[in-house]
DNA sequence: AGCTTTATTGAGAAGGATACACAATAACTC
DNA sequence: GAGTTATTGTGTATCCTTCTCAATAAAGCT
């Protein structure tokens, strides 16, 4: 949960026999340079660097979503959509969790640093190496409380 | 978060116009029934009715999955394997949270009371009704730490 | 109990997100 | 700068989950 640049990104990369690309790097620019508690999907990334004259395939954006999420650079997060969406990792005080209404997939974000803690705490006493820690509250917001649609 | 029974199972399913069935009856006791910490996928559950000699379709099970959890009563789990698992939301002292290594998805319980106080909180502040609240921490455990595979 | 309404089921097909295969490319090491 | 090999891109494949729709069967009412 370090503020990566791309010089700590290849050598973090290099020192697994693995290597820093420019797609890698525009990535992970994107996801730096993202509004605080904006998140995409992969094909929301890929729409956005389309946009930005950056052509990346598909492919590649799975690839390395799955590769930062795992070297804990990005946060895997599962809003009930149907789809995966990825944020930057970042620690407190920008560490954060979600609220998610399971009917309409409206979300909140909100702060809780004993979270984080008792992540560390609990990831510590196994000997397992954190990577994110995440508090999902799944919920019904108070407009579809409200509404009288099935489920 | 309370425990069902068939009965109260079906007052609050025909309190909303729907109705127990005999798939959903015996799919909320397979899960009752389940050893503590014991969780299901779709498939695991199709399996296990089979084995039973009850012929529940695809379909149904899915269906029915979502909708006790949409109802609270189970939780929907995303153990970092591809598919959904559910397990039998239970209130404290029995509510839980999951340790998961991203590389093998070996998974450990732990359990942290502070947690479901939080969200049960945060979900009030809102107005939201809460249906489940789960810590996930996303880590390396100690064996994976060890050995020299990709990613 | 029997009747009516309509939620639910089952079977198969469809959908969508993600992973795979492999030749071409390009980043790293020496 | 050359060799090695990780990575990319394109298309294809796969898996989980949802959808469609006719047949069935709960729930409510008389």
């Amino acid at each position: 949960m370090t503020a990566y640049t791309a010089t700590s990104l290849k050598a973090e990369l290099n020192e697994r026999g693995w290597r820093l690309t420019p797609q890698r790097e525009t990535i992970l620019t994107i996801f730096q340079n993202l509004p605080k508690g904006n998140h995409l999907s992969a094909e929301d990334l890929y729409n956005l660097l389309s946009e930005e004259g950056h052509h990346i395939s598909l492919s590649t954006i799975y690839r390395t979503l799955k590769l930062m999420a795992r070297m804990g650079i990005l946060r895997e997060l599962e809003l009930a959509e149907g789809h995966k969406h990825y944020e930057i990792n970042q620690p407190a005080p920008y560490h954060h969790h979600h609220l998610i209404c399971v009917r309409c997939n409206k979300t909140i974000e909100f702060k809780n640093d004993g979270i984080l803690k008792t992540g560390s705490r609990t990831a510590q006493k196994e000997g397992y190496h954190l990577l994110d820690c995440q508090l999902i509250i799944h919920a019904i917001c108070p407009t579809c409380q409200r509404s009288l649609l099935p489920i």
